[in-house]
DNA sequence: TAACATAGCGCAAACGTTTACGTTGCACTG
DNA sequence: CAGTGCAACGTAAACGTTTGCGCTATGTTA
């Protein structure tokens, strides 16, 4: 691997020439840059101005490489294309990511799904690019990328929990009790027979709110019908198709009348696909997702949903991993952030007693 | 600023490890790492050997410091919190870019609208991360930090035209055609009488999109009437007020028959507001959005859209800013994406002639 | 055979910092 | 007044690489 050609840019001016126009040394220059102590205030000042003139700023790698941390942590996304899609909150995941990150003085890297196929042994790639840190998101069941760091005992939280670890730090929206209660929203408004379009069983996410549906229905004496649930699949294509499918070869009379859906990315196509088949909603059918995503109270109709605060998971795994970043103990490392169901139109009680 | 506590890792096996085991230099070391000529073959390969034995990899820190090359790129939104989520596609836009680093061996920081706030001199953040190039994503009109970057000869690039800057670099979607052609749509379907709900004009997307709106009525023979051009605001519920607020202050004799929405993030809350209104959608009113988001042909009714390359936007952006930071001539350095009107459902003839 | 080119390799400087340690000068103690 | 302590500063090593230069051995040419 041929490094490229240097750029031309001109130099920027270093800690020396800040030291030769302040008549000190380098490490004095040093010291008031980290505010260390062992500087007089009169020097202290004089430095500054010359810094100010002269209008440096130190070269963040030269001070990675003696202080072995580059105070960048790496955010990846474990999920292929089509996952990522299901994921529409990524702004704000981000966002709550980067807000505090930026309040600690810490950047981050996002490393791409490509970058790191290619590189088998990832940990190898996390090393390599000298980050003190890593913010795992979607990790899969028994993620073997999680496996290796956690054996290195390298410093990372993962966004959702990673089913398949123990004792690893992470920090999650409660889905068991978020899909249980939005089930039981549907069952308080009189539904009997209700369906789940499910998320991918490979994913925490997917799991844990299958696994609320179907205690909800059993506390509430309801059968668990495996038919009444329906893979959403990858991509929202999938989703509508798998709902048409499953109207298509379903008697209208086992049809139920209440549907929770995996997330509000696929009540959508699900929505859309109960319409082209003559459901009225929710007339004849009511709808419940997840994740209460921005848009869905404009909808047509609009869509009921279980809020889930998303910038605070990005801002807890973040606070999270920093303190493990220096090595300092973490108080709770299992964080579980609550959710809230909002009632829409989406949702009524059922047609017929 | 006090420097962290140094992480207690297992240190890395360094490049003089490795000479050790194979017997030669840190500069052979080196030379077989970056596929320099001037080692045999022989040693060469025993030096690979030694290398994947004791797991060692390159610390990029170092690297870096000596070739003054991070291999990194810096992506920045300009936009507020509010404006970041007009953005749903962040994670399509992302996706081009990584995509494009990953295959070219670079990795990208995502700096934050907080840090670069703190740091009114937005270059010295830039010169300090060490960062080799910068995409900018979402720049203002006349954005002072752009201007910053062009004065100082940085290598940037602008995702969307930066108005107000000469001979700059970008990739942009094709607003102005993109726009004219999704009123031409309207006009095509026998409308006369059309509304635009505009975004910011701080930003080329709204100029631009507003622009194209103009040009179509004005070439069709239709009054461009600015008592039509309704301000979509910074956030869903600002537009959802807006749209309202129209209809309740205009007299129903002269509400328009169709409506071009800055895009289909905004589109879903201006046709919450027309439903609310009684308004029947397309039978009273088309409506026809822009960015042909995912969701948009599941929506109730399918929502008309201009499909915009948003992938292709980040990947280009990126493919023209390499070359750049490599110091190399970049043959087109504007380009603009072409688009496509898509027709759905929510478009369709006017009531009465 | 002498002169010379070249392939293969090592030495050491450089990249721009931080920081342990040493030195100086001064005030303060006993 | 000798001794001590400390604040203020400088010296130099270290961080892990890349790379220009020099050296040696071997092969080629005149």
């Amino acid at each position: 691997m041929a490094l490229g050609s240097k750029p031309r840019r001109p130099k920027s001016v270093t800690i020396t020439e800040v030291a030769r126009a302040a008549r000190v040394s380098i490490a004095t220059v040093s010291r008031v840059l980290t505010n260390s102590p062992g500087v007089g205030e009169e020097t202290r000042q004089r430095v500054r101005v010359v810094i100010e003139e002269l209008g440096y700023h130190p070269n963040l790698t030269a001070r990675s490489l003696v202080s072995q941390s580059t105070r960048t942590i790496a955010v990846i996304s474990m999920q292929t294309l089509g996952q990522l899609q299901t994921q529409p909150a990524l702004g704000q995941l981000f966002r709550g990511i980067e807000d505090v990150l930026a309040h600690e003085g810490y950047r981050c890297t996002v490393l791409s799904r490509d970058e790191f196929k290619q590189n088998v042994a990832g940990l190898r790639l996390v090393k390599g690019s000298g980050v003190d840190g890593v913010l795992l998101n979607g990790a899969k069941v028994n993620d073997p990328f999680a496996f290796e760091l956690a054996s290195y005992g390298f410093p990372f939280v993962t966004i959702g929990r990673a089913i398949g670890l123990v004792n690893t730090h992470y920090v999650d929206i409660d889905n068991l009790s978020g899909a249980y209660e939005a089930v039981r929203a549907l069952i308080g408004a009189g539904h009997r027979r209700i369906a789940h379009v499910c998320g991918s069983q490979q994913t925490n996410l997917g799991i844990e709110r299958l696994e609320g549906y179907r205690r909800a229905l059993i506390e509430a004496g309801l059968e668990y019908n495996e038919r009444l649930v329906i893979e959403a699949g990858m991509t929202r294509r999938e989703a509508y198709r798998a709902v048409g499918e499953f109207l298509r070869s379903t008697e209208k009379r086992l049809w139920p009348t209440g549907v929770f859906v995996f997330n509000d990315f696929f009540a959508v196509p699900v929505m859309r696909a109960l319409l082209d088949s003559g459901i009225r909603i929710p007339n004849d059918m009511s709808v419940i997702g997840f994740d209460d995503d921005d848009a869905s109270e404009y909808l047509n109709p609009p869509l009921a949903s279980v809020r889930a605060p998303i910038y605070q998971l990005g801002a807890e795994a973040t606070r999270m991993l920093l303190p493990l970043v220096r090595g300092e103990e973490v108080a709770r490392p299992q964080v579980l952030l609550p959710t809230e169901v909002v009632l829409r139109a989406s949702v009524g009680p059922p047609a017929s007693g």
